[in-house]
Parts: structure tokens; C-alpha cells; sequence
DNA sequence: CTTTGTGGTTCGATTATAGAACCACTATTC
DNA sequence: GAATAGTGGTTCTATAATCGAACCACAAAG
């Protein structure tokens, strides 16, 4: 059993996103489909524990320091920086471009980390990103390693929300198993405009996927020529990074999707 | 009015920290001292809207990734990596130091921000961890730029705890005064052994202090003399980092310690 | 100066919560 | 190997916290 409460406040803050930072009371209220009422109350909690802040010129909510805190405590506990980092950072000097660490939470995509180039055109995203796992060489290279049941429910919730990656199922299921044979993929202008990347699978242990290592630049310079190129490198590291993985996410967290899912 | 169980539910938040970030359920329920079957309920739902995870190995909770992605979040709302990051790189670049930003959050201070050395020898600690004001160059300076109302309190809390920075008040509020004169100031092995630090305060536009800051690296290196040669390049971006901040830090953020204290 | 919008508060009827007592399991003790 | 003490997890009801309609005070717009 859970706590409706909890439940609710968490779906407040679900509500504050990059794109949307910032709320005011009764706004936030309609979006979540609430009494403003008890919005009030539990952002009232929030702001008396350090969670929330109110903008006292706008009067609007926002998330406060303590999430930067919390988020740290996180990455310290698994250890990203500490180990994970100089590698990244080893493949952007080598390759020129950007590097992306991708991992699987909860049916989607996810940006864990990412290392820049030096270059002063470059990919340059945000860190925690979330998105559907059919778009884009780092996500379907992920999906491309996953059991063909959880592969058939997100290609289906891709079909139902029209994304122009698939075109069909059984073609977008072929596409798959060719990425899963090859270990590897290429992908231009698909999650951003004017930005490819080549990336290739990472797994834990017992061979279950991970996530992915991408490297990522603008489409004129990482061709799929260079994308070749590139290949090497990445693989250099591949099972350097899977070691390092498995070691940092514990079961829970590979888990978690299977048991959503189940 | 507040909501008793979302302040449970954060108070339960706030028991994972850099140094115990798992916990057992009964562990976790003795330290709150509070009921396990709440701590579960309460567990429970964070574990489902993604906030927690439990290690199926050793059943202890995590919290989890969700956090990482809210700190950005807060990040990118207060657009620090954007904007202070190339300025705290180049003094960096330019002392040979590690950086640090502080803030002022709630009574306390706030490393907001590190930027580290290329050094092997380098001042490294992580973000996010807080300590009262009295201790350190870079909370003593934000320190001595408070009223004096709130200088006085948080020394009373300093004596309180017996804290060895403080001899008598009335001394204490004497070097406060000299600092405040000064406008920087260096210390050695206060916060961490043989870490040396120099540190300038940062205001907004009504000179409100907002935080301070620092250089900071290993005390046989960094001595009173480098300091002192390290002041100009600090204090050459002082204005700039006033700038940035004030935008950067909305009212709310800035009286959020004064709401508190009145 | 009425209307419609804020954020914030009040209070009683309703409903979710608290927590003792309970499993099922494991590890340790004697 | 029976007894004990520890896990995490669940059940159930008296009770206490939550919900939300109705209410401020204020600001902006018509």
C-alpha cells in the first residue's frame, strides 16, 4: 500500500521540469487537476523543509537548492564522477566531439552524463533528459538489446503516439535485430536536428543491457564515414565502462524496469 | 498550515546524505524515530514514483536517479553551469587553485559550485555539503557581511557546540569586523586539515551578501603570501560574479534565510 | 466599480493514516 | 534443532489528518 499524499506531493514535483521550472499556485493546480487548496498545503511543506522556494516578486513556486544537494548524493552513491568521467573525457580528446552516457530507468532514455568536446561547435545537451527508447542511435541501440515483450510494448506505445521513426512494426523489429547483430548504430537528425551520433551498447555482468555510450557531434562533421572512424575508439572502452557499470548499478536498479513492467 | 505526513515524507528525504545514503527500513524507522510501518508506506511510495530504489540484494533503500534529474533541474533554472562555470574555470586556469562558490542557505553555507585544479595536489570536495558560517574563510566572510542581529545568533549557536574557531563572542565579532573591513580573507586547515583557502563576498544589487569566493588548495602550496598574490585575480572577477549572481538568485532564494530567522 | 484573476485561510464532514499485532523469512545463539 | 532476535512486509480499525467548498484580501482588467 502507498500513501495518496506522498503520491500527490511527489506529482507536484514531477511538475517542475526544465521547461516548465516554475509554477504558480492555482496554475499548477489545474495542470495536476487538484484542489489549489491542498497544493497550497503540501508546497507549504515543501518550502518550510528547504524543497521549494516562492519567487517573492513573481509569487511563483520553484525547486529549491536542496534538490542539488539530494542529486549529488545520488551521483556521489553511484560513483559517476569518480570513475566514469576520466574515460568520457579520454574519448572526447580522442574523437573530437561529445560524449554521451545514456542508461535504461523506467521505460525510457535516459542522459546520465555527458562529456563535451572542446570544439567550439559541439553537441551540448542537458543531463537528464528523459526520452521514448525508439528515438535516436543511443536509445535504439539500448531497445535493440531488450526482451522482444518490453521491445513489443514500447514499439506499440511508439506506433500509438505516431512517431515518425517506425514506420511498421515488423520493419522497426527487423531494424532491431540488425542493430543487435552489428553491436553498433548511426543515426543522423533524429532526436535533434543536425546531430548525429554513433553508439554502441553497454551491459552488466550477465550480458542484461544497461544503457549506451554515444558520441555525438553535428551531422556535417560526424558522417557516417567518420562514424566508422570513430567506432574503434568507443569499442576500446566498451567493456572498461561495462565493468564500471555493473559495479555501480546495483540489481534495484536494473531491475526496475522489469518489475514496472511485469 | 502544513501537511504532517508530506513533512514526514521529506523528513525521510533528508536522512540520506553523502554519508549514509542507504539505509535499512527498521535502521532508517529507529533514527526518525518513528513507526516502520510508515517509514514502508512512505518508502513504498517514493519506490514507485521513481524517487527510491531498493537494492534487491541487500534490501536496503537509495534514493534514486529522479533526484539527479531534479538537481538539473535546479541547475539549469539558476543557469549556473552556463554562466559562472567559464569564470571559476579561468580563475582556476589562472591561480593553478581549485574554486569554489558558496552560498548562503538557511543559516548555513552552501558549496554551490567547484571547479578543480589541474594539479595532481588539488583541494577537491563535493558539492552540496553545508556547515555553519563560523567556520572556514569562505562562510566567515559571507558571516561578516550579515546584520549583526543574525552574526549574533549564529555565534551563540557556534559557542553552543563548542565550535574552536570561536574563543569569546566579543573577539569573534571583533575579527568579523576586520574582515568585513578587509573585504577577503585567508585561513588555513579550518573546515579541512591542511586545505588553505582565500576568500572575496559576493553581493546582489542592494549589496545584500549572496556568498563569497574562494580559492582553495593544499596549505603548503596555497600560503598567506600566495594568497595575497592570488587576491587580484579574484577579485578581478568580483563584480562580475555580483552581476551574474544577483540575476541568478531571485529575492526568494536571497531572504529565504531572513524569513527563517524572523 | 464590477469582474476575474491571483495567493492564502478556515472548518467540519470525510477519508486516509497510524501503529499494534501480525506474517514469512534469515541468522545467530545455546 | 529449538529458541531468540533480527530482517522486510502486511493487515485492520480507531482516530487524527486531510480535503475542499466557501471564504479573505488584494491586483489587474473591462
Amino acid at each position: 500500500m502507498s500513501s495518496k499524499t506522498v503520491s500527490k506531493a511527489l506529482s507536484i514535483l514531477d511538475a517542475f521540469t526544465a521547461e516548465t521550472p516554475s509554477w504558480g499556485l492555482r496554475d499548477l493546480a489545474r495542470y495536476l487537476d487538484m484542489s489549489h487548496t491542498i497544493v497550497h498545503r503540501i508546497l507549504s511543506t515543501f518550502e518550510e523543509k528547504g524543497y521549494v522556494v516562492q519567487n517573492t516578486e513573481t509569487n511563483k513556486y520553484e525547486l529549491g537548492i536542496k534538490f542539488m544537494e539530494l542529486g549529488n548524493v545520488v551521483e556521489e552513491n553511484l560513483k559517476i564522477s569518480e570513475m566514469i568521467q576520466p574515460i568520457m573525457k579520454r574519448i572526447a580528446l580522442g574523437t573530437g566531439e561529445s560524449v554521451v552516457l545514456t542508461i535504461i530507468d523506467n521505460e525510457e532514455g535516459l542522459y546520465l552524463k555527458i562529456v563535451e568536446s572542446e570544439k567550439s561547435v559541439r553537441f551540448s545537451e542537458s543531463v537528464g533528459k528523459r526520452s521514448p527508447l525508439y528515438i535516436g542511435a543511443s536509445h535504439k541501440v539500448i531497445l535493440a538489446h531488450l526482451p522482444p515483450d518490453i521491445q513489443s510494448k514500447i514499439i506499440d506505445h511508439g506506433i500509438e503516439n505516431k512517431a515518425r521513426q517506425i514506420n511498421t512494426k515488423e520493419s522497426f523489429q527487423v531494424l532491431l535485430e540488425f542493430i543487435k547483430k552489428q553491436g553498433w548504430f548511426y543515426t543522423s537528425s533524429e532526436t535533434f536536428e543536425e546531430v548525429a551520433a554513433v553508439s554502441i551498447p553497454l551491459f552488466d555482468k550477465k550480458n542484461n543491457i544497461l544503457g549506451s555510450l554515444s558520441v555525438a557531434g553535428p551531422d556535417y562533421r560526424l558522417t557516417d564515414e567518420q562514424a566508422k572512424k570513430i567506432l574503434p575508439i568507443l569499442k576500446e572502452y566498451q567493456e572498461n565502462m561495462n565493468f564500471i557499470l555493473s559495479k555501480v548499478f546495483f540489481p534495484s536498479r536494473r531491475n526496475y524496469l522489469m518489475n514496472k513492467l511485469s
